[in-house]
DNA sequence: CATATGTCCTGAGAGC
DNA sequence: TGCTCTCAGGACATAT
């Protein structure tokens, strides 16, 4: 469940790896299924090995490490994986091991294997993480912006949160804490928010993923995210209705928090407090 | 075109 | 106890 804030620690977890150059591609023996590694693990070893890392960037939920040729690597995570500076949380789930040329190791850890690692030319970038893929950040669009792409939709504004070609980095989490915040019913549809409601979605999802950010990630129950040194997040202690289904909304002290189901996903909300 | 649904995957937890 | 079943949700492919 990476989102923005998980991805964004596990970049500045990395950080210092930039000036370092790539030594060697390792893929260690899985007992699963390897993952997906594009174009194919030969030329991810081709392209990369003697490069320097020139920056380590972040496109919504994924890892980019900028190398001087121009190309980049890109870590997806999706459900389960994680980059990590030095130590997997097991073995097991071991993908992809990138050793640097003072030792320490770039790894790429996924306990489903639905994540990916791809090497893009400089030219390519565009057509996989370009405008018409991806949105802008969730944390550099102006609230109008974030109004402009979303409010002629009439999907329920939690679900269009989720896209990521309107917005790049909001999950599902995120999604019901800012609304939450912004006391935001997440069933409304988008075409029907004022320019006032807006500004609120705005202002909080601000406000929850920078808070998750400064908290490094939410560690759910499964315990599998972790930070580059595979230390726990903290943002799970201040969620506000993310699997709280049942307990009492700490904000109005009356109502309950409910789960309901929006394309596939779980959804948590107070209806007592957002309308 | 916009929106909705199905799929991949593993491990945790429920229920019997 | 140990089996089977369901569920979690990122992004993308396919369907409506």
């Amino acid at each position: 469940m990476p989102e923005l804030p998980e991805v964004e620690t596990m970049r500045r977890g990395i950080l210092s790896v930039v000036g370092r150059r790539i030594a060697e591609v390792r893929l260690p023996r899985c007992r699963k299924r390897p993952i997906l590694i594009a174009p194919s693990p030969a030329t991810l070893r081709r392209r990369a090995v003697g490069q320097k890392i020139v920056a380590v960037d972040r496109a919504g939920k994924r890892v980019v490490l900028r190398l001087a040729s121009g190309d980049a690597i890109v870590f997806e995570p999706r459900m389960a994986g994680l980059v990590l500076l030095g130590t997997p949380p097991t073995r097991e789930h071991l993908r992809l091991r990138i050793v640097l040329d003072d030792g320490r190791e770039v790894l790429f850890w996924d306990r489903r294997g639905l994540g990916l690692v791809r090497l893009v030319r400089q030219d390519e970038f565009e057509k996989h993480y370009g405008a018409a893929k991806l949105g802008p950040d969730a944390l550099a669009l102006s609230w109008q912006e974030l109004a402009a792409r979303l409010a002629k939709s009439r999907r329920p504004i939690k679900v269009a949160l989720l896209d990521q070609a309107a917005l790049a980095g909001v999950g599902n989490l995120y999604a019901s804490e800012l609304l939450h915040l912004a006391r935001i019913d997440p069933r409304r549809p988008c075409n029907e928010l004022s320019k006032a409601e807006w500004r609120r979605v705005h202002a909080a999802m601000l406000e929850v993923l920078h808070a998750a950010i400064r908290h490094e990630g939410s560690t759910l129950g499964d315990g599998t995210y972790r930070n580059a040194l595979n230390e726990e997040g903290s943002y799970q202690n201040h969620h506000r209705v993310y699997d709280r289904a049942g307990q009492r909304c700490e904000r109005c002290r009356r109502g309950e928090i409910e789960r309901i189901v929006q394309a596939q996903r779980s959804t948590y909300f107070c209806a007592r407090c957002q309308k």
